[in-house]
DNA sequence: TTCGCATGCAAGTACCCACTTGCACTGGTC
DNA sequence: GACCAGTGCAAGTGGGTACTTGCATGCGAA
């Protein structure tokens, strides 16, 4: 009986709070890979060590889990704290704003993967949350491009440009795989830096 | 009788060509709203107004239906005659090339959209296939870049520059259900001349 | 007319999934 | 020491899904 005994241990020894937290983690590793159909919560609860039953004792309802795990890992994030690295230097300022982007996007790649496909047509509530973020980075960067448009620094109208550039960045972060062989998936700066500067100057030769 | 005659008989008077393209049809639009995994072969037969047992019969099973079916879709397409129309202006040429992306990502969207994340985690030939024609477009773009660098009108790296571009209209495309209250999704048309202004100039002020 | 092929229809099989239940165990709290 | 909350475990339930099968039907070709 010692294999139980360890296994019955390993259960044990967490807090319910812990507990939780490995399904919440389980949850969003296996969506990543799934996506929310199909992800099952037996893989969910195998993936976090814990008991089928646990998982459905701690958050009742698979949908349930879902939501509590898109609020989890994409919930209100803290953006604000940008503004106070921001030098002054467009390219400068872009590229610290742009560095936010990728690695949100990085980290939350394959919440945000998935929310862009099981959308609204079931008003869906885990992907709307997990879109969420999007949306904040660009409320962030159309303001600053607004104040950079105020200052006469740029041209065209905010929101629009604004997009522009979160298309580019966003299609870096997803073309990862889709474009492996691509060149600019080696470096991340240097990628950001080249996309700055084609946003900021085009591609024209003068 | 007289209704099951008329079920009958509208299932009869197709040929079984004609049988296997509308549930091609059928399986597209299914996957469209649920993805591969949510797609039945229920709902599917039930869209094209065929019986289940037929569906089985034409394609043996769920997963040769979607094979088929992104083959069908998704295969090779013409895109050489794209060079006929260039005139040489870069911005004019640009612009058909962009409508070309922009027509076959509209009329893709629903496909694209669920190769982009059931991806080859799985060897999935269905992801496989329903992305070949970004890659096509993608090498297109890409030579054309390359010409017009060759030529000295454009300046920095053909597929990175090529990159940036299919992202920013593939972006647009994608992003539509995502930012719908973005005022780039009214007219298409001057969206892409805007996307290829910012793409050819910058938006730095002048 | 006759025959075969494509289909409809209904029933069924085997599996998987979300979710439940009852019981046993254990570690910490009083 | 007694209790209880949190968990493991095993079995089970009900519904959905892919896929099969046997038979009836009718259209078109021989």
């Amino acid at each position: 009986m010692i294999a139980t005994r360890k296994l019955v241990d390993a259960g044990r020894s967490a807090s319910p709070e812990e507990t939780r937290e490995r399904i919440l983690a389980a949850a969003r590793e296996v969506i990543g890979r799934k996506g929310k159909r199909g992800a099952t919560t037996r893989e969910i609860a195998e993936v976090a060590g814990v008991n089928e039953a646990t998982l459905f004792r701690h958050f009742g309802s698979k949908e349930s889990l879902l939501v509590a795990c898109a609020q989890h890992f994409c919930g209100h994030m803290q953006l604000a704290d940008v503004a106070s690295q921001l030098s002054g230097n467009v390219a400068e300022d872009l590229l610290v704003i742009a560095r936010l982007m990728h690695a949100r996007f990085e980290s939350l790649q394959d919440m945000i993967r998935w929310s862009f496909v099981e959308q609204d047509y079931d008003s869906d509530v885990f992907a709307a949350t997990a879109w969420r973020p999007q949306l904040a980075i660009l409320t962030v960067l159309t303001q600053f491009m607004q104040r950079r448009i105020d200052a006469g620094e740029l041209q065209g109208e905010a929101h629009k440009i604004a997009m522009v550039f979160l298309g580019i960045v966003f299609m870096h972060v997803m073309g990862k795989k889709k474009f492996p062989d691509s060149p600019l998936h080696g470096d991340p700066d240097k990628a950001l830096r080249f996309y700055i500067d084609v946003f900021l100057n085009g591609v024209t030769k003068r």
